[in-house]
DNA sequence: AGATATTTGTTCGTATGTATC
DNA sequence: GGATACATACGAACAAATATC
């Protein structure tokens, strides 16, 4: 069984889980020097397909939050670079 | 904003986008070495669903025009197993 | 140098749901 | 009912970059 996550209806798992990781990052939990959970971690953290989860992170490095490297991981930017430390708002 | 492609009325898009492949083949300008457009590509540059660029391909294929591998992509295959190619004809 | 493991990148295959015509 | 078209979601295979041993 493994309840895994509850996830809401109507809403796609990608965007929750990236919603997830996004208050994690404002929270300042997920340290810049190390990557963030890697795609297999989230596929079983949140028990769905990497499809999703790699749409998750997609979400956060369009938004700035992370970027990533391959072969690596993403890892957290500069606060500068997210979208709620843009200057000119 | 990018007008991405301009589809006519009443004509699947599909349909027209398996047109505009056939066309690239049959004038030689896609390589049998290489793979023709993938999913990905279609999807932006005509600005279609997953769903829809794969039905273009499956035109393609069905006529005997390509052939798919799983993991690679769609390739042109041998002139004698295009519908022109018939010697019955 | 070489081999292995980990991680992301890319591609096609399949299924389901929704909406529209 | 059927065809078109989009989005979501899982599965599978192969490729490439990185790190470690």
């Amino acid at each position: 069984m493994s309840a895994t996550y509850s996830f809401r209806p109507d809403v796609p798992k990608h965007v929750q889980i990236a919603a997830e990781l996004r208050a994690q990052i404002t929270a300042g939990k997920l340290s810049p020097r190390l990557p963030i959970p890697s795609e297999p971690t989230l596929m079983q953290t949140y028990g769905v397909a990497r499809d999703t989860a790699r749409k998750a992170v997609a979400v956060l490095r369009d938004e700035g939050y992370i970027t990533t490297v391959k072969g690596m991981g993403s890892f957290v930017r500069d606060k500068r670079d997210w979208p709620s430390g843009r200057p000119g708002a």
